[in-house]
DNA sequence: CCATATATTCTCAAGGTGAGCATAAGAGGG
DNA sequence: CCCTCTTATGCTCACCTTGAGAATATATGG
């Protein structure tokens, strides 16, 4: 028969608290943090789902709600304990979201001393709430320059420069805040995050992309970083590939905002259209018009006034609104309003 | 340590010709059709998208193009022959597109009798391109009707309604293309597809869907087919739960036509505008309008016109176009145009 | 009452979409 | 050569959505 073959659930889970949007990661050797995981029990999980659930709750204490199946990553050796002898490691990622709750660390709990991390602690070039992030013009864009100038002949240099013009939204090109997973590949390839210098794999497992061919999930991490630029200090990292997993969920995340109602899950049941506004500004990493906004999510059917008011916050106080649950079994049951991205890219 | 895990990968492989959306599959044990699969060799593949094209390669001589990754099912007893002993099965799924080339049948190939199907044979309802189909009427329509009925108290058969009407456009509801995999698994659910009659599993694995939860793949087949209504009749059956993961794979493509540019893995290097759009049409399984069709494509830069003519069709003769695979390191780097979805629940 | 702060409503221009008319350019029959 | 049929291509127009911002409403604190 073959040889063995392990199968880890590796779950991002995300909620949004005071405006931020916040990562659950449990303390992993060393410093580092990690992503809730551990491998399924063939005999006794049913599901994978119910399997990931548990690792969570025995890691965390979280319950968790929504959850959805991200990737299945299967390159060989993207679990470095492969190279000792270890069995063959599928992962198998999912993101979830949450309402925070405090952790209760309480109790005799065997729990991996769970905390709440800022995803953009992760991705600080994310999060342009409040316009450009600084960290783009001072370390990502003159790294990317030096490395499109270091492409040698003519035709790899514009290959080089169009990915980072594209990916980062330099000399010109609009941002996309959906391209989360390409801009971390990116950096992970030019070297300027720390995962780049972990593990140089004896063989590359890049695959040869063909110049045109349209690869969805490169799974290709780890491949070869070309191991000169940087020393990898953009953004703080996480154990083995978990932050490559957070930049494919967020991405995802911010995908899905627009056309499913997956806000709602991270919101309390009564709120205010502005609290609402925030949550999605939070995932989105971007700042939307307030009139706009409300306009869309009303005229969309997506909420319902409950009489009530908010208590006082310095000036006319907001109406406290619910989510309209039956617009998931009615017609379109649209996401909430994201701007400028028609036909996203 | 834990007991044998297997992992199959399977491939749904699509081609458009002759304006008719088709099927790789290869003939399993007795008449039914299947899907080109094989596992994973722990030692050998280095990543899972080698270990399937090999494995397609070894079945049916075709050489995969674009591939992207579906989903990752891994209920207990997907697999029956766990039933008996066999080991747990992992089953990793693909979309792939192709241009069909004509099966080369010849050599000593220990090719597993591939065949190129029709779709829409498997899932007849979904092509709407004549019209509302004919089987919707005479068969859907009604046998859902007695499952609404057959519900029980009022809520029960209200929630019954909804979930036909939404999926299957009746009552007034849109048809939404994208909803392949809601569809197929309510025709389970309610037995009118082959599938449902296959195994009644000794536990309903179907999670109890907490209401309003939004469940994204409810990886919950098979589930407890009610055994009652018909013996399963609805298209063309696959071995196992092969045709939903075509139907799972039809929906993701739906979806992604209208925002990647994913068409032209399927067509002629050159092609006409007509071309193009009874291809979209074939896949979308809809009717557009022409002259919004062209403007879409157009002045979304997706193609070029050659100087070049098509030779005689009975009327004036259409330019040949090529696609301009700059656009994928462009700007939007949207979809062709698909109509009536602005924003597709 | 005033300044300040936030909430809510309304208007307007620009651009995208759905539908259909009009014209162009081939083939074939008389 | 003219007429008809067929398909391709170009253009118009009404309607809706989107982006942006002005104007108004209702609270708090002097």
């Amino acid at each position: 028969m073959s040889a063995a073959i392990e199968i880890a659930l590796n779950a991002v889970i995300v909620a949004v608290t005071e405006e931020e949007p916040r990562l659950l990661a449990v303390h992993a050797a060393g410093s580092t943090l990690a992503l809730p995981s551990g491998p399924l029990d063939a005999e006794r999980d049913r599901t994978l789902e119910l399997a990931l659930g548990a690792w969570v709750r025995a890691q965390t204490g979280v319950e968790l709600g929504y959850v959805e199946q991200l990737y299945t990553f299967g390159n060989r050796y993207r679990d470095p304990r492969e190279r000792s002898g270890g069995p063959r490691v599928l992962s198998i990622a999912y993101l979830a979201l949450v309402r925070e709750a405090p952790l209760a660390r309480e109790a005799g709990a065997n729990w991996a001393a769970p905390v709440w991390g800022h995803c953009y602690d992760f991705l600080p070039w994310e999060d342009w709430r409040d316009g450009r992030p600084a960290i783009l013009e001072r370390e990502i864009a003159p790294a990317l320059e030096r490395w499109v100038r270091s492409g040698g002949d003519r035709a790899a240099t514009s290959a080089r420069r169009e990915r980072a013009d594209i990916f980062f939204g330099l000399g010109g090109a609009p941002w996309n805040g959906e391209r989360v997973l390409d801009r971390f590949e990116l950096l992970y390839e030019v070297g300027l995050v720390e995962e780049s210098n972990r593990d140089a794999s004896p063989q590359s497992l890049t695959p040869a992309s063909a110049p045109g061919q349209v690869t969805e999930h490169p799974n290709a991490f780890p491949g070869q970083p070309p191991a000169g630029e940087g020393s990898g200090r953009l953004g703080l990292p996480l154990a083995l590939d978990h932050r490559r997993l957070l930049a494919s969920a967020l991405g995802r995340l911010r995908g899905k905002l627009r056309y499913r109602p997956v806000v709602f899950e991270l919101l309390a049941p009564a709120f205010t259209l502005l609290q609402l506004q925030r949550t999605v500004e939070a995932l989105a990493g971007l700042r939307l018009h307030k009139q706009n906004f409300r306009r869309l999510v009303e005229q969309g059917g997506l909420v319902e006034g409950t009489g009530k008011l908010e208590a006082g916050t310095g000036g006319r106080p907001a109406e406290l609104f619910r989510f309209r649950r039956d617009v998931l079994r009615e017609r379109h049951a649209a996401g909430v309003g994201l701007p400028g991205l028609r036909a996203g890219g």
